[in-house]
DNA sequence: GTCTATAATTAGATAGAC
DNA sequence: GTCTATCTAATTATAGAC
């Protein structure tokens, strides 16, 4: 059976190698753009393939739009994974630590997904609510629950939960989300050093008890 | 003499209004859309003028997009001597928690600004390198500055100078500048209580032995 | 699945009457 | 200064040959 899988479980390399290329591409144009700046043209040529193509192996530029913000959000799950793996996952303080660390990690390495979700959480629209409605509403859930516990055993920053997730993604992520601005002003963003004392000094400021 | 004042001096009433009308609609599309995804036809209509008005007042969509990024840094440069008001300049710690909460409670008030510079900070182009020349530059060495002073005495956090700008920038103004998605994670970035916890809790945080 | 050609829409900027 | 009409270029999406 050579006959190609139909819908997403296709098994023929060929097409899977140009819906990969075609991601990849796309999940830098709109971090770099934002979703209107970026244009298929661009994300097909930059992926050597044409711009229908798109349209074939992706509904619309909003569904390819979609595949890549998840390939970003598969890729921070597993830097997460990594993180917290072997830590007990009823020790919060412990947790909350290897999260924060994780984040930035993750921001350094894949700046993409904190890029577009900077962009796209200015305005009030389709792919902002689908992002908060699938993606980031159990995970702010999380982390509130987390952070009322380390605040209730004295570890944690005197910082209301509703602030947390903002000032620590913000903290954690904006120095690669905005890297090329940071490059002008004399910052290498990309030094392991940096990043290293980055995820340190972030997690002694909101753990301070710990 | 009722001729109309040539170049940006000018006097005459109506076409200042225009101006204004043309530059506040702007920041906010810029704002929430990006330079890219806003039309120069959206702005001209939210500041009910036509859209070729935009070029007979400003040169191009490029010029409209400073002007409306120099009024915001003139805002927020009010903002900020208001915070400082009455401080010594000397007094670097002093200095610094002012500056932290001035920029806390400018962004809750006017988060276009944050919103533009984390569109334009995503990828290099002309804008980014002339926000970092004519307005960013000297505003982080100001800032490094003084935290390589209080890092000396002891009183800051023990964070690496060249991280420092991000991090606060993160910190202070993510919350406002995607305040759409907070709003949907049932936060309100409208809250004084809340902003005024944020900025107590962010000095707290970054100078520990103040 | 790939590729060329193109449809349908919208963008920023300009010409010229008033 | 304002406003209508329009130019040129770029956009996403589709049709249809291969």
């Amino acid at each position: 059976m050579t006959a190609p899988a139909k819908g997403r479980l296709r098994v023929n390399r060929g097409s899977l190698d140009v819906r990969d290329r075609l991601i990849e591409a796309a999940l830098a144009e709109f971090a770099a753009r934002g979703y209107d700046g970026a244009s298929t043209r661009t994300i097909a040529a930059k992926a050597e393939a044409h711009q229908p193509q798109i349209n074939y192996h992706f509904q619309s530029k909003d569904e390819l739009w979609r595949a890549a913000v998840e390939r970003l959000l598969d890729e921070m799950a597993a830097t997460m994974a990594e993180h917290t793996e072997g830590i007990d996952r009823h020790d919060d303080a412990a947790m909350l630590a290897a999260i924060i660390g994780g984040l930035v990690h993750f921001a350094a390495r894949r700046p993409e997904l904190n890029r577009i979700m900077m962009h796209e959480g200015t305005t009030l629209g389709p792919r902002l609510t689908w992002l908060v409605d699938n993606h980031l509403e159990w995970r702010f859930a999380d982390l509130v629950y987390r952070w009322d516990a380390v605040t209730a055993l004295g570890v944690a920053a005197p910082l209301p939960s509703g602030i947390l997730y903002h000032l620590l993604l913000g903290a954690a992520s904006l120095l690669y989300a905005n890297a090329p601005e940071a490059r002008l002003l004399g910052v290498d963003p990309d030094s392991p050093e940096l990043i290293e004392a980055h995820a340190e000094a972030l997690v002694s400021m909101l753990l301070p008890g710990r």
